[in-house]
DNA sequence: AGTCCACAGGAAGGGCAGGCGA
DNA sequence: TCGCCTGCCCTTCCTGTGGACT
């Protein structure tokens, strides 16, 4: 208690924490102002679609310029109603029913949790918006999540909503992490929702030092953090495709571990801790929400690749079958199995790269990015969790 | 040039749970 | 309580495929 904190203000290092100035976005920030300002004159403005990798500051720039429309509708008495949905959120926004339930009861319309048909949840939906009225924007973050799942109808169904809605001028602006996923789209909802595109380049290092200075500045109480520290947490962003929230994450975590080590300030030492601790956190959470029998093909893999670098789809249903008799449960399906690595692939928990052996088949080639001792600790996590 | 392996991955559908409305 | 709906997890059946081998 005697002892002066690290930190001054530590929700200045979180995602949720929208900064008074947002750097080296202008152009972003003008561009999208521009597209959404028709509204201010009750027209319909254009609907969006913006791209950009993790931490390139995507949704902090849409939520201060929907924010700051929504301020400005107030003062000047214009109806505008800004739904934000993040598309990821499991059991909330990750499939079609669910998504438009979330939206109608975001507009005040209550819609159960399952149980309508699909077309009577639009219905509801299409009711509230027009009962709402004027202006309305919808963001959709991390809509390539949800197109991967349930297919691009829905948003073919959205752009003709934006066209057909009555009395109501409705823009949708689509957040996606991946270049690519306008690829999957059908044509017409391709035209329709990217008639206006704004692309967010990953940061530099140059510009991560200035983000950084700048929440460090905020978030540490004054000489308690060092300069290399945060040029290293830079350097480590940076290299990792420019995404500034692992940076403020870095950041956060070597304080922390700082503090609890009692340790006067912050110093590069401390962020290599962070970097251990930020990986080994991030699978540990994962693989403890994973369901059971994910759970037993990622324990599968951890145990075969702990003395060789790389496994196939083959090894694991044999080892993975194996495990299962010795927990007395049957096991799945080579089918399911393939699925299952290539849903631990997508959350990142492996890699996995389909491979050609020749005459010796196609198949999966399983690899890890792993610390020796994060994968010890993962490894010994799941074994206790499945009882092994 | 053709064969063939060991899967990848699409399609269809079963079965169960949770929930609504009549 | 019953009929119906969606979500979710899984199986079965199937076709497709890259490239080493013959």
């Amino acid at each position: 208690m005697n002892k002066e904190s690290i930190f001054r203000n530590k929700d200045a290092l979180s995602i949720k924490y929208s900064p008074e100035k947002i750097y080296h976005r202008d152009e972003q920030i003008n561009a999208l102002s521009r597209i959404l300002a028709p509204m201010l004159r009750n027209e319909k403005p254009s609907n969006v679609f913006i791209y950009g990798l993790t931490g390139t500051g995507k949704t902090l720039v849409t939520t201060y310029v929907t924010t700051n429309l929504e301020n400005f509708t107030i003062k000047h008495n214009i109806p505008l109603k800004v739904l934000f949905v993040n598309c990821k959120m499991k059991k909330v926004a990750d499939t079609e029913y669910r998504l438009l339930a979330y939206l109608s009861s975001l507009l005040g319309e209550g819609v159960p949790a399952t149980g309508l048909p699909t077309d009577e949840v639009y219905r509801r939906f299409y009711s509230a918006l027009e009962n709402i009225g004027g202006n309305v924007v919808i963001v959709l973050d991390e809509i390539d999540a949800l197109v991967k799942k349930v297919g691009d109808e829905l948003l073919y169904n959205f752009t003709r909503m934006c066209e057909t809605i009555k009395d109501v001028n409705l823009s949708l602006i689509g957040i996606s992490n991946d270049l690519s996923f306008m690829e999957y789209l059908d044509a017409r909802v391709k035209s329709s929702l990217s008639e206006e595109e704004i692309i967010f380049p990953p940061y530099n290092y140059e510009q991560l030092k200035d983000i950084l200075f700048d929440r460090a500045m905020v978030a540490f109480n004054p000489g308690k953090i060092d300069e290399a520290a945060i040029t290293k947490c830079a350097a480590l962003a940076a290299q990792e495709h420019g995404d500034a929230r692992r940076a403020l994450d870095l950041l956060r975590i070597a304080g922390e571990i700082a503090e609890r080590n009692g340790d006067e300030r912050v110093v590069e030492k401390h962020i290599d801790l962070a970097e251990e601790k930020l990986d080994l956190d991030r699978m540990s959470e994962a693989a403890r929400v994973l369901p059971k029998h994910s759970k037993i093909v990622l324990y599968t893999v951890l145990c075969l690749l702990r003395n060789r670098d790389k496994v196939l789809t083959g090894d694991i249903q044999k080892y993975y079958e194996h495990i299962c008799e010795q927990l007395g449960v049957r096991p799945l399906t080579q089918r399911r199995i393939s699925d299952i690595i290539a849903e631990l692939d997508m959350q990142g928990l492996i890699n996995a790269s389909v491979i050609s052996k020749g005459r010796y088949g196609r198949t999966r080639e399983i690899t890890l990015s792993l610390s020796k001792a994060t994968h010890d600790k993962i490894l010994l996590q799941l074994k206790q969790e499945l009882d092994l």
